[in-house]
Parts: structure tokens; sequence; C-alpha cells
DNA sequence: GCTATATTAATAACCCGTTAGTCAGTAACC
DNA sequence: GGTTACTGACTAACGGGTTATTAATATAGC
């Protein structure tokens, strides 16, 4: 049975402007808003072409899944920001504690203080039901970025500003801190269940003044 | 229309005995187990009740629906544990280091290994769906949990063994290694997205290395 | 320029699997 | 034989994904 005929719109005729190039990016966009608001399994796909000005319809032209959408999102949102962050490791000639420092606070700054964050959160807590997508992030975003701090300590520790820790282990003393806030802030931290009462600035200096002194080698290095 | 007739069964009739006293417990632990496996949305009421060996509308006789069962297992799976640990605190008499190491290890042997720290990490994952259970969460587990750690430091910081840091910011340097081992456990670390690699005893005596390193007091206590 | 025609972005009604919740009926226990 | 714990077929709603249809734009021919 053919579907039925549309009835003549009494409206003025809703703009259907035909943009290929910008629709991938206006969805992705949406996705991401609506995921970190409110989940992989609460966020409807009609929601998402709604807040991207589109129909359903549409976005499955340019995503052939939810699930590829997700997958879209976080490899927008959270791979390919190691590059510029290796580099700058790379070339940086202060003390280590001052690259640890400078490295946490800028994390802060430019991933954990915005919506890239609310993925980070969303793929530790959905990767039960998305092993693929897990293992994706793992090797793509988790594994460089322990990488990158293992370095930091490393150096630290070959320079002899760190006493000369177990440098896989101890990346789990700079991440654990940087995953709790992440937390704080997408969980309890903007709901009103009580006013929160974590400043991150403070936060984070606190973690870093711990942390550096536990970090820091008892002896002068010979 | 009345429903249809039920063939005669040509099994032994299955056990249909009744025991209403046993079965709200009974559900409960089955859906304890089902959420902390599989999460809240991809359990379905159905399994819970197979799991309770019993039928969907036996488990509808007793919690009026999904949410109030979810509600149910959180306030019986995570309230009331301070009570003894906040008197084994009271009457230590060892240093305070030792507390603190007792106290984490504890929480791991007691609390993090067990089906208790899924129920947590569910509760950081689901607080959006159910902003009253986290509120209850919040003030009945999280509070409690946070004063006790912070009575640990200040006693190690009034009595010169630990520096003089602000103990309600150091609270979070006990418990971000905890909570990033809860979910380590509970998200990537049982599967096979890559083996695991994190031994929680030598994470956790890592973890304490530095942060015992980080908080002692570097100079004598007068 | 102007119209005819082809192309394809966009739409919305539709389909269908899934599952929380219901209720008429059944049998265990007194 | 009466009460009620228990059952499972049923339903209603929800939401991911499909497709026939519509219309915006590009292009060709004149």
């Amino acid at each position: 049975m053919p579907p039925k005929i549309r009835p003549p719109s009494p409206e003025p005729p809703s703009k259907r402007s035909r943009r290929k190039e910008a629709r991938p990016g206006e969805l992705l966009a949406a996705a991401l808003g609506l995921f970190v608001e409110k989940g992989f399994a609460a966020t409807r796909v009609e929601e998402v072409a709604q807040r991207a000005g589109v129909s359903k319809g549409t976005l499955f032209l340019y995503f052939p899944s939810k699930e590829e959408l997700f997958k879209a999102v976080v490899r927008q949102s959270l791979a390919n920001r190691f590059f510029e962050w290796s580099a700058e490791v790379d070339g940086y000639t202060g003390s280590s504690a001052d690259l640890l420092r400078h490295g946490m606070l800028g994390w802060w700054e430019r991933v954990g203080n915005t919506q890239a964050s609310g993925m980070a959160k969303l793929m530790l807590t959905e990767a039960h039901n998305f092993p693929e997508m897990a293992a994706f992030y793992h090797t793509e975003v988790a594994l460089p970025y322990q990488e990158l701090i293992r370095r930091i300590l490393q150096r630290g520790i070959d320079s002899g500003e760190f006493a000369p820790v177990n440098s896989d282990l101890a990346v789990y003393s700079v991440t654990a801190p940087l995953i709790f806030l992440t937390l704080w802030k997408h969980s309890t931290g903007n709901y009103p269940c009580v006013p929160a009462v974590l400043n991150p600035q403070q936060y984070l200096a606190s973690q870093l003044h711990i942390l550096l002194n536990g970090l820091r080698a008892r002896t002068l290095p010979v």
C-alpha cells in the first residue's frame, strides 16, 4: 500500500534547504550536546535531528545508525588531541614539576572544562554496552594519554627531580584526580542535590601540591 | 475476550510454592547482580524475575515499578556501612599513616572488590535519571564517607605526622584513587578490549606510597 | 535568459522489535 | 471452600530504522 498523500501544507513552506556540507557537523554538535546532557540510551535520534534543524530521516542519511553517530562524536571530540600535547612535552625546557603542573591545569582548560570531558565520562560509564567502542577509545585515547603522562614522569625520574617510582603505576596518581574531577563535574557537580562546594582550581592546586610532594626525590641527585 | 486456556503442562508441574516473606530479598539480590552486570537500562525485569525463580508478574506484586526496584536495591546495598568503620577509626591507636593504609586496603576488600562498588558506579551513571536517589546517596553515603577520611587526615595533621594541608581538599587525594579503581574494575577492567594489566594490590600500594609521601610532614613535629 | 529534465537532499508516514506494566485465571495453603 | 500468592498471555507505548514521495538545485538544450 502506498503511503498517504501529504495534504497541501497550509503554512508557509518550511525551509527545506539543501546543505549537504553543513549537515554532518551540525548533527555531531547536536549529538554531542544531547549525549553529554542525557546519556546515550536516553537520547533519541529524533531529538538530535530536531536540535540540528533536520528530520530524523536526514540523520540516517549521514550516519548509518545511532551507534555510528556516537562513535563519530567520540572521534571528533576526543581523538586527535595528543599530537599537539606530545609536541609541547617534547619541546618543554623547564622542570618536570612545572611540566606536570602545566599539563594538568592545561588539561582542565582544554578538555576537562569542556563538553569533551562529558564524552570521556560517557565512555567510562557506557563501556559495558559498547565493547567495540570501548576498545576504540582505549587504543585511540586512553593509551596515548597514559604514555604521554608516563613520559613526563620518566623525564623527572631520569633527571633526578622525582623519586625513582614505577612510572607505569605512578601514571594513575595523575589520572585518578583528573577522572575524579570529570566525574564530579558531570554527575553530582552541577545537580541541585547539594550546592557544589568544589572549586576546580582549588582542587587541582591541592592535588598537585600533595602529588608533587609525594613524587619529589628525598635526596638530591648525585 | 478471555485469555487463552493454558494447555496441560506435560512436564512435572513446576514448583509454585508461596513464600511471601522470602520473595523481596531474593528479587533484590537478583536485581543487584543484574544491575551491576548489565546496567539499569539493559536489565529486563523479566530477567530479574527469572533469576529470582519467579514470574514477571510476581515482581510487580512486590515492587510497583522498575525504578522503585532500583531504588530499593540502592538503599539495601549502600547505606549503613559507616558505623563499624567509624568505630574502628575511633579505636585505632597506631600511626595515622597505618590507619590510612589500613582503611584504603580494607575498603578494597570489603567494598571495592564486591558488588556494592558496582552499585556505586551505577549511581554515578544513573544519577541523572534519579536525582532524588542521587541526593539520598550523597547525604547517606558520600558525605559520611568523606567525613570519615577527613577525620583520619586531621588526626595525622594534629599529631604532626602529616603536613598541615587543607583536610577538606586532601580528602580527594584519597577518594580519587578509590573511585578510579572502582571504575576500572567495572568498566574496561574485566572486558576483553585489552587484557587488563592493572593489579589492584599493586595499584593501591603505589598510590599509598606516593600519597603518604606527599602528606608526610617535612620537619619533625615540635 | 528561459524552460525542460535529471539528480539527489530532505521529509514524514510507516514498520516492527522490544519491553514495562496489567489482569483474568490458577493453584497452593489454610 | 475460601483466601491470596502466583502466573503468563496480553497491551500499549516507545523508539530505531526504512522508504515512497517531495522539492531544491544543477544542467542541458534552445
